[in-house]
DNA sequence: CCGCTTTACGAAACCGCTTTACTGAATTGT
DNA sequence: ACAATTCAGTAAAGCGGTTTCGTAAAGCGG
């Protein structure tokens, strides 16, 4: 491999000279450049990234913290991500935490360790301070999807409130007045902001807020199962259950199922992200659009800004969608005050 | 931060010493040892990656070049790769291609820029013999899940002629006689394995093997749509599909809803990949399951025997399962001879 | 007690790039 | 016509490790 010295060389001048020229800061004559260029051309020069970066301390990589990059939310938001670095010249290096918080410290170290320029974290985990404390430390961080309280960087999220009101909103013209929510683990940001629109929508519409019509406590399917049945024993059971998470609505259709329930005939169900497949199911998920796409990108965005040393906005808030399908419909005749 | 020159001179020895006593090429005297260890803990020394980088020209980080990471499929083998990779302390570079050459081409350039110590390779286009001259000027490369021919470096596929022959004979035992194939892209080895193994099937069972009944050209789902619908239109139509993709089984099953045929009763349908969610589909799909995990791990752990200098086996070949659920059936009556 | 092997380390070169501080020549201002 | 700039570039010192070559001192066999 040619070095910046055999560069140098070809073209007569120093390796000073090659080096400021390649990193624009300095003007040279036409004729240097052109003997400078030719000799990259004929030498196949590409500069050595790690000894630039040793130089620099600059890696021109971000980390990227998520839950579980397998995961389809996570998948498409990390590619999202990368692609956006990529047309800016970054890497990214990706890590799964398994919404483990000893996971996600060894991640940020190991990302320390990798010298990354930034960082984009996120985390579905509420977080006992532990995060905060190690996250104050670093420059250049951005939160996206979830907040970490307490630490004062950067957010990007979307309209958690307003997906969740739209949804039970919908609910709610359709006819329904018992309408349940099954919510992510407690003390998470956007659970309890979804919650609130939940709360808001059937406030606005002067229906009751129910206890036993609210669940939370995880994002794994078996417990929006095992939830569903238990709103199923009520003696006045919901007519429509609105899901904070796709994940959750898997539980909550395989429950269904069990039960001989047939949606939405029986029950209606609207669930949050829209992932990919969900209008697949028999019927098609009625749903709130998360802008996975524009969170990656914004996210990059914000912190190449935080990069360039600028100030970006304190908190970027994405706008989402309804989703119309077929797993609504007006409740059962009877079902109705 | 503290340099390795902070801790020789705080342990009262040179830099030489603490960096042959970290790499373990030098066996020190307890006391001094335990001088190195006060002072790395004192001063809270990390070595700085990338010094050690540049200085010995590893990296300790390997590329996975993809399609298009947030497809299940590749998401899921992605985060095996990363997860194996990580326990072995090496980083993952990942890269979508978009199963474009100029991409992979880009990819692969970039990698090599990036310095990585190794590279696995997953591409899903015939390859011209671009790939092939490219990959086969780089070290340390393993192809996984499909081929690139003309090039000599390990392989770890999945044995797709047996998934393709167990779909096959799975339909043929339930009774079919008329099923059609829907492969992936021309030219493809892993395409034309599969559809070796459902012709292997047929004419062990004493069936024709019909061209009418096979379609190929693109893993894309509104490729197999068409193609479903063509069948259809068949004077004699099959009663059942195997999909060799799971991706091209939506397409089906698309293609299916729009014209009203019900599964499995008028139509039988197999896929391939076992793809998560597909079991929430209604019904719930059979289909061949791949090892995704495996794949991964495996093909994560042949670069690594590469890496260490070693021979690891040129083919690994892993074994799929057929995961029997409810999209299968008996054809009616007067379906059959 | 002398030569030889071990033990326990160290000096300095090197990896390939960036950057600071500096210089000689050409150009400009007055 | 001469000082003051600007231009075009360079030498050398990092960045923080690793590695090759080497040596002083201790141990040891005869």
């Amino acid at each position: 491999m040619a070095t910046i010295h055999d560069v140098a060389l070809d073209a007569n001048v120093s390796p000073t000279t090659v080096s400021r020229y390649l990193n624009h800061r300095i003007e040279l004559p036409a004729s240097t450049a052109a003997r400078i260029d030719a000799a990259i051309a004929k030498l196949d020069y590409r500069p050595n990234l790690l000894a630039k970066r040793l130089s620099t301390g600059r890696t021109e990589a971000i980390g990227l913290v998520a839950p579980e990059i397998r995961e389809p939310f996570f998948a498409e938001l990390a590619s999202a991500v990368e692609d956006e670095a990529d047309r800016h010249g970054y890497t990214i290096f990706m890590s799964s935490t398994r919404s483990d918080r000893q996971r996600e410290i060894a991640s940020l170290n190991r990302l320390h360790d990798r010298h990354v320029d930034g960082l984009i974290m996120m985390t579905n985990t509420p977080d006992d301070g532990t995060l905060a404390r190690l996250i104050g430390r670093r420059r250049n961080v951005v939160l996206i999807d979830e907040d970490i309280p307490g630490v004062s960087v950067p957010r990007v999220f979307v309209e958690n409130e307003i997906g969740a009101y739209l949804a039970t909103r919908h609910l709610i013209e359709a006819g329904h007045e018992r309408i349940a929510f099954i919510g992510g683990p407690e003390g998470l940001f956007s659970v309890e902001r979804r919650r609130a629109g939940y709360v808001r929508a059937l406030k606005e519409a002067g229906l009751p807020v129910r206890k036993q019509w609210m669940a939370g406590g995880s994002f794994a399917s078996v417990f929006s199962r095992k939830a569903t049945l238990q709103f199923l024993k009520l003696g006045n059971p919901p007519t429509a259950i609105f899901g904070s998470s796709d994940y959750l609505v898997i539980g909550v259709l395989q429950a269904l199922k069990q039960a001989g329930i047939s949606i939405p005939r029986q029950m209606s169900v609207v669930g949050f992200d829209d992932m990919p497949l969900t209008e697949l199911l028999n019927p098609p998920l009625t749903a709130i659009r998360q802008p996975i796409e524009a969170l990656g990108r914004q996210g990059f965005q914000v912190l190449f800004s935080l990069l360039k040393g600028e100030q970006p906005p304190r908190l970027t808030t994405l706008p989402v969608q309804l989703i119309q399908r077929e797993s609504v419909a007006a409740p059962r005749k009877g079902d109705v005050t």
